[in-house]
DNA sequence: TCGTAGACTGATTGATCAGTCAATGATGAT
DNA sequence: ATCATCATTGACTGATCAATCAGTCTACGA
């Protein structure tokens, strides 16, 4: 008996296949932006003929979703595979900071899709939906690590206005990361220092010192 | 002897219609996107021949180019339409953070064209041209404000660092007001909370009690 | 060995769009 | 009144691309 065994490798094998056009896609994007994107393209990519990608994906539309999806699966899984229970919020917090300005999954190939997709944040529901339900887990996350340093050095202000900020400041070095001619790690060294400033000011002693400034 | 006269009267009606034109496609951008843009889109908003879009522009790429021209020409001009020689340092500030959080050049409209032409910055020099040079001008006004402030009340952290991170501040909110669902007055608000309780960190004294919330 | 399911191919089709161009209209100079 | 200039028009062309579909190939079960 083993058709269970065929369906699991067949259905293993769509998997693989799936993700490799979703990888192609991603790669595509960031070399040609979400305009620029042809099916074609992605096949050449992906190293498959033309109607492999209109069977597997019904749509170009379905695709790029499913693209999206793929983007925002890696970011969490290298967010979770970063994050330590044991640490304290400092820890947590200089552990967001080297995931989101420097690491691999915030490079510019991966920022320039980002950007791509919010472009099309007000026109696109389905986009939008991502984006706000990848915010709002974000902020579920950064909002605890805030409010515990806050417990310990009570600074004078709404915490929840102190999470909002960190993150308003993340999204807006990684588009900045775009503008910059030397896309370096120079850029990326200042962006750090200037989210280490940010939570020095409302928590100095947690942040008082610089600790680690590379992982 | 009326030549000059003529030739006066003849360039400002191109201008004129130059100008409707990059109007259209400002509005046809937030509308359909960069992708979406297409030349008849733009000749019907402007109420004129498909030609003449062709004729004044010689491709699409000149008009998007133009288009965004006027657009960080608007956004400066309403800049310094703000700008009152006369302010100190904080009252610049408010009068900044109302400017670019909630104002009329910064509605849906005009950010949705802004993150369309954000989105290609990676590929297009000419884009990048402006937004690093927009950028640059931006920290200039910015930059003698917060170290004006540290003159006073001087922080524990280079001013230059504290402009950068209130300059991605502003980029970052600009992208979540796209994702949020409600674009209202209440996000709005909440963004200028999060600037005040970020200047009040590092200079509480000037930003310590709430003054004016609405200009 | 044969049959079948379904992964896979790429030529074809129809739609869309940027750019061209020959013709038209309006305005002002002579 | 005539002419010259130049803004303006929109039908047309060629290119591009998403989607379709008729057929091929492969792996596995009977």
């Amino acid at each position: 008996m083993s058709k269970p065994d065929k369906k699991s490798r067949d259905a293993e094998k769509v998997a693989r296949r799936r993700q490799s056009l979703t990888q192609a896609a991603i790669t595509v994007i960031a070399r040609k932006g979400l305009p620029g994107v042809t099916l074609a393209d992605v096949a050449r990519q992906a190293g498959c003929g033309y109607g492999l990608v209109s069977f597997h994906f019904e749509t170009k539309d379905r695709l790029l979703l499913a693209a999206l999806d793929a983007l925002v699966e890696e970011y969490r899984a290298a967010w979770h595979a970063r994050s330590n229970p044991h640490d304290d919020a400092t820890a947590k917090l200089e552990a967001l900071i080297d995931l989101d300005l420097g690491s691999d999954v915030t490079d510019d190939r991966h920022i320039a899709v980002w950007t791509a997709f919010w472009a099309e944040t007000s026109r696109n529901a389905d986009y939008r939906a991502r984006f706000s339900e990848l915010n709002r887990a974000y902020l579920a996350r950064l909002e605890p690590l805030i409010s515990a340093l806050a417990q310990k050095e009570p600074p004078a202000a709404d915490y929840r206005l102190v999470a909002g900020g960190l993150s308003a400041i993340f999204d807006g070095l990684w588009i900045e990361s775009q503008i910059g001619d030397g896309h370096g790690e120079a850029d990326w060294a200042r962006a750090r220092a200037i989210c280490r400033t940010y939570l020095r000011a409302f928590f100095p002693k947690s942040f008082g010192t610089e600790t680690s400034q590379r992982p």
